[in-house]
DNA sequence: TATTTTAACTTGCATTATGCAAGTCAGAGG
DNA sequence: CCTCTGACTTGCATAATGCAAGTTAAAATA
């Protein structure tokens, strides 16, 4: 998937959106930033999962492509300069939402260790000590 | 991912869907199954985006292994014996929807030929003289 | 201004997954 | 019993991923 060129494999959407998202990566840079908003290359390292650097670096670089994502200060240079969503990236919201649910309902059983997720919450804050992995 | 057995990258509920549903081909047999029903393992390979045969065979004992399909005939021999969702698997369904309706937005300026997705219908049945690939 | 630090990548290579063609096999139909 | 065929397996070439070790240039420090 190098040089960022994507092979659409038919004109169906849902086979278009895995096209850009269906591998193991793409969806946990996005996860990130909704969660925790801005993020520069280094705290994309940090994540829990550990992702190598040439495949941040190149995921980094179709998103941009795709204008998933961008730069907060495109002006700049790279160092310490995080990356944001834009409409289109954060317009995944839902669908990372409905996986998440998806999950910690279906597969709770082959992964033991799963967290669940927080439940919507109306008024009150959420009780989250260690303040990951909550989508609300 | 032979002899299926998942390793989990994460407690996360999102990276854990990934886990599962995190490739190229494994979200497309759902997408088949929601939109067309039961299917056996030809119907599969018939659909546009060609699947190779190792690959189905892999992803669909990878889904029954996770109980997202099962055997519509579960006492029965494989020949013509089709695959259907279990409720796991139907449960996917909004989460594909939300994909297709993201891709159909965020992706058509970068594959023109995308069909869009058939608005959400009240009453009236829909036109579409191909029949595929509708979500609704 | 010169030097050091370090965030943001690249590169090389081993391992794993995917893609394609061909082959096997068992059970249904004749 | 024999043939046909749907449902897979197998083998191998190509591509993606994972890991460790560089490289580089802007920014901090001396």
């Amino acid at each position: 998937m190098d040089g960022n060129e994507i092979r659409w494999r038919s004109v169906c959407p849902i086979c278009s959106g895995l096209d850009v998202l269906g591998d193991k990566w793409t969806m946990l840079v996005i996860r990130d930033l909704i969660i925790h908003g801005p993020r520069t290359y280094s705290d994309f390292l940090e994540s829990p999962e550990h992702i190598s650097t040439n495949i941040l670096a190149d995921r980094l670089e179709l998103l941009v492509s795709l204008k998933l994502i961008e730069r907060v200060n495109p002006e700049k240079s790279a160092r310490n300069n995080a990356f944001q969503l834009t409409a289109s990236g954060a317009a995944l919201r839902p669908v990372l939402e409905g996986l998440a649910g998806w999950a910690a309902t279906y597969l709770k059983e082959f992964h033991k260790d799963m967290v669940s997720i927080a439940p919507k919450r109306k008024k009150k804050k959420v009780n989250n000590p260690k303040g990951e992995l909550t989508l609300d």
